[in-house]
RNA sequence: GCCGUUGUAGCUCAGGGGUAGAGCACUUCCUUGGUAAGGAAGAGGUCACGAGUUCAAUUCUCGUCAACGGCUCCA
């Protein structure tokens, strides 16, 4: 007999080889029916393989996001198989689940899938479904593996394999269709009740953009046909919110080929919104005791090979500018810091002056791969809410709780209530890769997790995340339809103040080394108006909508006193309009909904 | 940048080897109205751009550009 630790801490004992399933058939059939895997210890295994030692388990449903992955992984199997036969020869990369769904990744040879054949696809899973496969586990040898996958064709598993280790290789098989993989996966086909091939594209082997390019299919699945339909709804839910469809529709920016890809133009509603929400912040940050700053579009190339950029992302810049004579070199501004550590430099500073903190809203330009741009949230031409505050080790801490105010009052004021912040420390076991001192480090690193846990943030501390510069605090933000988006960031800089030989004058008359905190609230403005659209639909906030207020005279006759209207409103700083146009009460009721006047 | 898909009126889209269509938007006229589309007429397109095939190309082929879906990348 074994022990099996439950959840609830509870013990109960089973024969030597008892399985999840059995386990969970101990309990109830109700639970055993929903047990999609089991956890054991710390790993997931199949229900159905035999547990040999004490241990404590959990039983994995739908509700997991274990159970989920399980399901998704296994469909992912099963659309394998499902090519597989309506494909021959088709070879196989990998096909692992995902946040939500999965993919494959699938050579066909000459042969391309389009979504006129996902159909045809689904319906043999579905047959597949209906046959009842099991997922059948089996160990195997390095030789005996790489054997059979030789004598299938299958160059890509050949590579997977050897790079294992003899005795950790198992396949799974489901109907005809085996294949290498670690597990788990569910009891049998049967558990998935709808599947939904989503989307095909291209993808390099093993993300390598100088290796093949094999065509992967993207896909979800569900344990009942209802939980599908409700994603699908979702999805079509998340289209109409796309900023790109709602900024176009709105007339809040847009983009022209002529002006160049990625460099989006401000329409004048959207220009109206992006300056209400920096006057916002502006008001903000001059009660926080920064100071605004401003600086060129443009700077000697000199200024980048001292901050270290030139080296590191100087080939994939816009190429310098050259001028007609004298032989200098500029660059378009790739980021605000180098400029604002000049700044820093022009008055000697004391450490009476620390903190200082400057602010600008400062327009950068990087060059991005053109197949990387995408709306407003990856662009060549864009404008950070940038502020650099430069300060002692010891004020490191009251500086980011600082920050943490200003970034919680935005998210407050523009109803992001459901964050996330990510603490990026250093790798602990390589500490060598990281500029600056041991001790500062350690203290900076403290000071962040100690000003997170002060102002009650829920955080999660990511080891090896941090810029080779410093440690740094992000801000995720799910929006309405539960995506992820990175919008603010707290970065601490020790590299900058090294490299621009920054100093004040400490009380002790020698001179030291300030440390330097980047951060943004927002991002960017780009970023941001594009996040706070698809989070509110278009709906903006009353304060922040560019029109608050529309007048519908019922006809002609009423135009005069809609003036009237309209100049009240005006002088109470109301923005607000008239629709004259000859039409219906009806009509205008309806066009103002759509135009989303609230 | 790479692979794939797409490019027709301001927008959303249909069509298809014989130089173009719908709905909405727009203009004018009629209607002067009561809570999500009143009626009529009109204007608007070098069918992304450049080559090629053809008697003839918006349609077929190739190239360029751009957008989209991914991959890779993101100071």
């Amino acid at each position: 007999m074994i022990k099996i630790t439950l959840p609830d801490a509870s013990v109960r004992e089973y024969p030597k080889g008892v399985t999840g399933m059995d386990i969970a058939r101990s309990i109830s059939e109700g639970l055993a029916r929903n047990v999609l895997a089991v956890k054991v210890n710390s790993e997931v295994w199949d229900a159905g393989r035999p547990i040999n030692n004490d241990a404590t388990i959990k039983l994995l449903t739908w509700n997991d996001d274990a159970g989920k992955a399980t399901m998704w992984h296994s469909t992912a199997h099963l659309m394998a198989a499902a090519v597989e036969q309506l494909y021959a020869g088709a070879k196989f990369g990998i096909g692992p689940d995902i946040e939500s769904g999965f993919y494959y990744d699938i050579d066909l040879g000459d042969r391309t899938i389009t979504t006129d054949d996902f159909a045809q696809i689904e319906d043999k899973m579905m047959e597949l479904i209906k046959e009842k496969h099991e997922f059948e586990r089996r160990d195997i040898s390095k030789s005996d593996a790489l054997a059979y996958f030789t004598k299938k064709g299958d160059e890509y598993k050949i590579e997977l394999i050897e790079e294992l280790a003899d005795g950790e290789i198992t396949l799974y098989q489901t109907g005809e269709f085996i294949d290498l993989c670690r597990g788990p996966h569910l009891p049998d086909s049967s558990y998935i009740k709808a599947v939904k091939i989503l989307s095909v594209a291209g993808a390099y082997w093993r993300g390598d953009e100088k290796r093949k390019q094999l065509t992967r299919l993207y896909g979800i699945s569900f344990p009942k046909r209802k939980e599908l339909d409700e994603y699908l709804v979702m999805m079509e839910e998340a289209r109409k919110r796309d900023h790109r469809k709602l900024g176009k529709e709105m007339e809040l920016f847009a983009f022209s080929q002529q002006v160049g890809m990625g460099l989006p133009l401000w329409l004048p509603k959207g220009a109206q919104l992006r300056e209400r929400l920096e006057a916002f912040l502006k008001k903000v940050q001059e009660e926080a005791g920064y100071e605004p700053v401003i600086t060129p579009h443009i700077g000697n190339v000199n200024l980048y090979k001292t901050s270290g950029h030139y080296d590191k992302y100087g080939k994939d810049s816009f190429r310098p500018i050259e001028t007609p004579q004298e032989g200098e070199a500029f660059m378009l501004k790739p980021m605000n810091c180098p400029h604002h550590c000049e700044i820093y430099k022009v008055i000697p500073k004391s450490y009476k002056d620390l903190p200082v903190r400057f602010a600008e809203f400062g327009t950068v330009y990087r060059y991005e791969q053109s197949g990387e741009l995408h709306g407003l949230t990856r662009v060549r031409g864009f404008t950070q809410d940038d502020a650099h505050i430069f300060c002692t080790n010891d004020q490191v801490k009251d500086e980011f709780k600082g920050v943490i105010d200003i970034i919680l009052l935005i998210f407050k004021a523009l109803r992001f209530d459901d964050y996330i912040c990510q603490i990026s420390l250093r790798d602990k076991a390589d500490k060598v890769k990281y500029i600056g001192n041991d001790a500062n480090w350690e203290k900076a690193e403290q000071a962040i997790i100690e000003a997170a846990a002060e102002k009650g943030l829920k955080t999660t501390i990511e080891y090896g995340e941090a810029a080779f510069y410093g440690p740094k605090l992000d801000f995720m933000v799910r929006d309405a339809l539960g995506r992820k988006w990175q919008l603010g960031t707290i970065q601490v800089d020790y590299n900058l103040p090294e490299r621009f030989d920054l100093e004040y004058t400490g009380s002790d008359n020698q001179p030291h080394r300030p440390v330097m905190i980047h951060r943004a609230p927002f991002g960017s403005m780009e970023r941001f108006v594009a996040v706070l659209l698809e989070h509110c639909g278009g709906n903006f906030p009353l304060w922040l909508t560019p029109e608050q207020v529309i007048i519908l005279p019922i006809s002609e006759k009423y135009n005069i006193y809609a003036e009237k209207v309209l100049k009240l409103l005006k002088n109470s700083d109301l923005r607000a309009k008239i629709d004259c146009r000859n039409e219906k009460a009806g009509k205008k009721i309806r066009d103002a909904e759509i135009n989303k006047i609230p």
